[in-house]
Formats: C-alpha cells, structure tokens, sequence
DNA sequence: GTTGACCTCCAAATCGTTTTGGATTATTGC
DNA sequence: GCAATAATCCAAAACGATTTGGAGGTCAAC
C-alpha cells in the first residue's frame, strides 16, 4: 500500500514509480504500464497524510458552526454547508467542521485548525460589526473568506448580501401597502447582517418620513420571535407590520399573532428573511428575501481557492442583491374603522401559487 | 515553529527536546525548563501534518451529508453535527464533512475519506435497510458508528431510537382519541427509520384491529408533506388523522389541511416526529415525538472512540426510546354528526403551554 | 579502584511522498 | 570507433515529530 511496496515488488526505485505514477516523462513507457499495473493491482492509493506533510499543506478549510443558542441550529449553516462542498471537493479540500460558543471558546477553535496547520484557510459566516475572528485571522494573514462585512478597516475577502437594500425594499413594500407603524424585530445589533437590515429598515421610514416602529432584539429563533411579537402587540399603539430580520424569528412572531386572534397578512402584516423551506408552509405562507446561498458559497470557495494561490483579499469583495419572495403574510394596513373582513391569503399573495408551498 | 529550530537554538537534539515537551521523565529538570521557554517563546505547536504521518492516524472522522432533496437540508444533520462536535473535540478528534448524493457519487466520498487515510473512522445516519455505505465500511472493516441500523446480518455499532414504539405509541394515541383512519405520510421505505415508523405504525393499528389507513411515500421535505397530505384529503374517505414521519412532511401536510379550509387538532389530527424547533410555532403547535440527539450524539462518539481503541462493535449496539411531546395538533376524532366547533388547541394540548412555543 | 546503576542526552530510523542532482546505459552522428 | 546526446533510472534529502538503541558521563557501593 506504499510506493516502496511496489517499487520493492517491481525492483525499481520509489523515484521511478512515483514519476511513473505521476506522469512525468522521464521513466520508460514499458516501466510506467509495469507500475500503473501494479499500482492497480495493490488498489494503491497515495498517503495524504505523507504528501501534506511533504507539501506542508493540509489540503483543507475549516468552518466554525456557533453553537450558541439560536445560532447553531439554523438552517443557515446547512445551506452554507450545502452550498460549499461541492466546490470544495471539486477543489480537492477538505472541509473541517467544528463547532464553540462565541468567545474564547470560539477563539480556540480557530487557534486549533489554524495554528495547529489543521487547515489552509477558513470560511465564516454571521460577521459580526466588531469580529474578533475576522481580527485573529488578520493579525496572522491567514486565508480566508466571509459570508459578511465587518466592520475592521482592514480589507478581507468577502461576499455579502445586500441586507440594506433587501430590508430597504421589504420596508418600501409595507409602506405601499399603507402601514404606517412598522416594527422590526432583529436579531442582536453586534451582528453586521441585523446592522444592515436595520439600517435599510431606518432609511426606507426616513425617505417616506415615517417615524421609526417599535424595535426589539433577540438570538434569531423561533421562541424569541415569538416572545417579542407578543411584547409588541401588547403595546398601546402596536404596530400594524413587523419586519423580522430572519424567517426563524417570523415564524415565531407569526405564532404570536394568530394566538393573539389576529390575522398575518390582514390585521397584521409580516415579512421575513432567508427564504428556508418552511416559510412556503406557514399560514399564511410567508413573504421573506431570499439569499443566493449555492452561488454565495461556490464563490466563497473560488475567493478562498484564489487566495491559497496568491491573490489580494482586497480583489476579493462583492456584495449581491437579495430577491424579495412575495406570498401572503404581508397585505394591506388595516382601516381606522377596525379590522377588516378576513381576505383569503392567496389574494393578498399576489403572484404566489398558493396551491403549492415551494417557491414563487 | 519546529523541533529543530527549538534545538538549534538550544543547542540539543530534537530528541530531548521533544521529550522534555513530552514530559519523559529522561531529561533534566533544568534542561526541560529552558526548553518549555524556548517553546514557549516562539508560541511552539507540534505540526499535526507530521504527527498524523508519524502516527499512522489522522485524529479526524468523517461524516457525509446526503445532498439529495429533502434530506440534506433537513435540521436533522445540522442538529446532529452540533451533538457530535463537542464530544468530539474533547476526544481531540476533527470532524470532516463531505457532502454527497446518495449512490456512487457518495460512495465515492466513503472511499475519499477512508482510503486516503483522511479520517479513523466515520459517523453515519439515516441508515438504509439495504446500505451501500455500510456494505462497504464492514467490507474494509473500518470504525464507524451509525445512527441507526441497517439490516446487514453482519452486526456493527450504532444508537438507534426506537422508532417503531414511537410509531406505536403515538398512533395508540390517535386510535385513544377515537380515530378509526389513520393515514401514514412516510419517508422512503428504503429508510430503516421509515420502514421502522411504519412496522410502529401498522402494529397499533393491528393490534387494536383497525384496517391499515392510506399510506403514502416521498422524500422528507415540506413540500412533499403538503402535496401528499393534499392527495389524502381528495380521497373518497379521508383519514380523519395522520401520523407524519417528520416535523418537516408534517408542517407541509397542516399546511394543506389549513389550506383545504380544515381545523388541524379538530378535523384531522397530525402528529409529527424529530421535534424540530419549528414545531413549537406551527398554528397550532405541532404534537410530535422528540429524539435525545445531544445524548445519542455523545454516545456515538464514545462508541468510535472506543472502536478505535480495539473495541468489538458486537458490544456497542444501542436502542433508546423516543418521548412524545403532546400539543395541539391533534385530539379527538370529529363525530359522524359532522364537523365539531373549533376547540382551542391549548385544551387538546394537554400539558403544553400554549403561551409559549418552546418544549413542554 | 572498579563495578554497576543511574542520569542525561544524542544519532539515526521511521512514517510515505516528492524532488533534486546525478549516474548509468543506449543511441545517434560523424 | 569515439564522443555527444538522450533515455532511463536511482540515491538521498526534504517535510517534522516520535522512538529505538545506545553513548557518555556521574555517583555510590563494595
């Protein structure tokens, strides 16, 4: 199962079966068909463990999953995950997946896969506005690549998604529809993607002149969507839209409001963001911003493989549109009269085959 | 950042050097204190890529996620990798993760991982009742824990959750409420989880005599929960409740109950299984059936661990129970009179809280 | 004073691959 | 026939940590 196996069988030499192997021209063709069948005989197959140590790379990336509350479970990182292995594996790396609390735990981790030589570069997602990763991996000039900003005057590769424009345009979107009070609940401000969504929340109210809604805070979940769209329609004045920053929290914010006997779409309108499977199954089916996730991840890996080969990070930032799926959690303002008669979702849904929870 | 530049500087051999790092009691006191600072001084890490060569053991272990639709987006896996990675991490071993479609491309990443010596062994789930993956893992005799089983006569270890008194129990449920049809939406039989779910299923229905109810098989996901349960709906003699092989169909299938204008809790009746976060915050919340996959996570890394330590994987088969988690998605069977007036979930939920989404 | 028992330390081999710098044969040209 | 040129092949070094089998001292006991 080594090169000396066969080159002991075959009385060569390990150099002349290694070339033969790797197809360098100096070894004779009668030897080469001798090793390649040999070779195929044994099922030989070369030590990865020997050609990293000889090339001092380990042919692989690392991933750290946050395993906070909240965080970890999201099907955000699956579809993270999803999106770069098969542009990994077409690149012959590896993927080394680990999971820490945020903190020094995390710090840890990537002190392990980086210093440790476990891994050539790094992918990370869910940037925060102040990263002590992105820092850590700057001060050492490793390589690798963010899902997101931060907010580090120092240029790193990157794809973002544009959240300002996507909530900007999701907010545009509720004021057309004749809201008036719209709310947002977001995920902790430290993040950089709830920074951004809502900053693009805050300026489609300043550009209509409307006064800022009701906003609250929480590890994007189910359970604090729930919890805090509760708090909001217990207020005076609720407010008659919510713009929630992921579809974890307005599926629970939903929850909220139909047992609170209100109506998603009617007396209050939802809209959410990441388009995960479930938000076609809601009920209402919600309306959310769907995030390129395949594409984002293949170019993160081509960024990343780009890197391993040289290129500037400062080359390497792009920022993309999201799209806006439009179904029927969201429709329009209720009248001062009181709530209106209930219109059937697939009315307010718009384009939205309602006869089919997949995509619009 | 080596041995050598250590010893050079030091003026020793590598060999005291990495003894005294070691901790061998054959170097003295004074020289091992001169080389801890040394060490120390220029932040020294053992490079892994020399270790894992010298050692023969690459201290990682393989997982591979199956791509296709409906699986590999399934919270199932992330909430799986979460549960194995701590555990992991304290054994000192890397998680590797690949992702493939099911068939050649994924045995191809099982011959990636195992044959060019990446990993000691592999973690695997959603075992098949006929499963390549551990045909070939058995052939090579190589470490692996699955969760689940398979039906290879030849026994390997695995922690499986007893699906089939889950399914009994939770259609004994259903049959207690005064159901007489009760439908199936499964995964594929080809799953030992689905086959298992279903052999629970037709069991209750056996044993309290009642005629099997319509049956019906699709890949795990929401969208096929909605189609499926939509075709059961437009049959002649609906079933009044269904027993759903996952949180995800059954999110899909109360959506198209809610779709066709029935109460889910009161008209018909769904119970779910995996108790996916999401479950908590369906209208109404969903009963279904919870796995303890942190605990099952842990013990399948203590079972590889003890593998790779010469252990006999006839000694590390374990089946554990699954809990059900009553809420408000199903109760009594609507009367021939016709359909009942709404009962409030939270009455049928039993003990769950329904001011709240979260576990019961 | 010598023997033996330590206490320290080291050279060299090992893991398996790749690569550098020749060495040994054929083959060709004149 | 002789030299120049290919055509083949090989020994050895390299990657960096670990481990085997001693070597060279120091000390105490007899």
């Amino acid at each position: 199962m080594s090169l000396r196996a066969i080159a002991k069988r075959l009385d060569l030499s390990v150099t002349t079966v290694s070339r033969a192997l790797g197809g360098f021209p100096e070894v004779a063709a009668a030897t080469r068909v001798r090793v390649r069948t040999e070779a195929e005989r044994i099922d030989y197959r070369p030590n990865q463990l020997a050609r990293r140590l000889r090339y001092g790379r380990s042919e692989a990336i690392g991933l750290v999953l946050p395993a906070d509350a909240g965080q970890f479970d999201d099907p955000f990182f699956l579809r993270l995950l999803a999106a770069v292995g098969p542009p990994l594996q077409r690149a012959g790396l590896d993927l080394l997946v680990m999971s820490a609390r945020p903190g020094a735990e995390e710090l840890r981790a990537y002190r392990h896969l980086i210093e440790g030589r476990r891994v050539d570069g790094m992918l990370l997602a869910r940037t925060r506005r102040d990263d002590p990763r992105i820092r850590y991996l700057l001060d050492r000039s490793a390589a690798f690549v963010a899902h997101g900003r931060c907010e580090d005057p120092r240029t790193h590769a990157f794809v973002d998604i544009d959240g300002i424009a996507a909530c900007r345009m999701a907010t545009e979107r509720l004021i057309g529809f004749g809201h008036r009070r719209i709310g947002l609940i977001n995920a902790a401000p430290r993040y950089m993607f709830a920074h951004h969504r809502e900053q693009g929340w805050r300026a489609a109210l300043a550009a209509a002149d409307l006064p800022r809604g009701p906003i609250r805070h929480a590890e994007p979940s189910e359970e604090a969507g729930f919890t805090l769209m509760r708090a909001l329609l217990a207020e005076r004045e609720p407010p008659t839209a919510v713009l929630c920053a992921t579809d974890r929290l307005a599926v629970g914010a939903l929850h909220a409001v139909s047992q609170a006997g209100l109506r998603v779409g009617c007396d209050v309108s939802l809209i959410g963001y990441d388009d995960l499977p479930m938000a076609g199954c809601t009920d209402p089916p919600l309306t959310t911003i769907e995030q390129p996730m395949a594409r984002a991840g293949a170019r993160m890996v081509e960024m990343l493989v780009a890197l391993l080969g040289g290129a500037d990070p400062a080359t390497l930032t792009e920022i993309w549109p999201a799209r806006l799926i439009p179904r029927g959690s969201d429709g329009p303002a209720p009248t001062r009269a009181g709530r209106k008669t209930k219109t059937p979702s697939h009315v307010l849904g718009g384009r939205h085959d309602t006869t089919h929870p997949g995509r619009a």
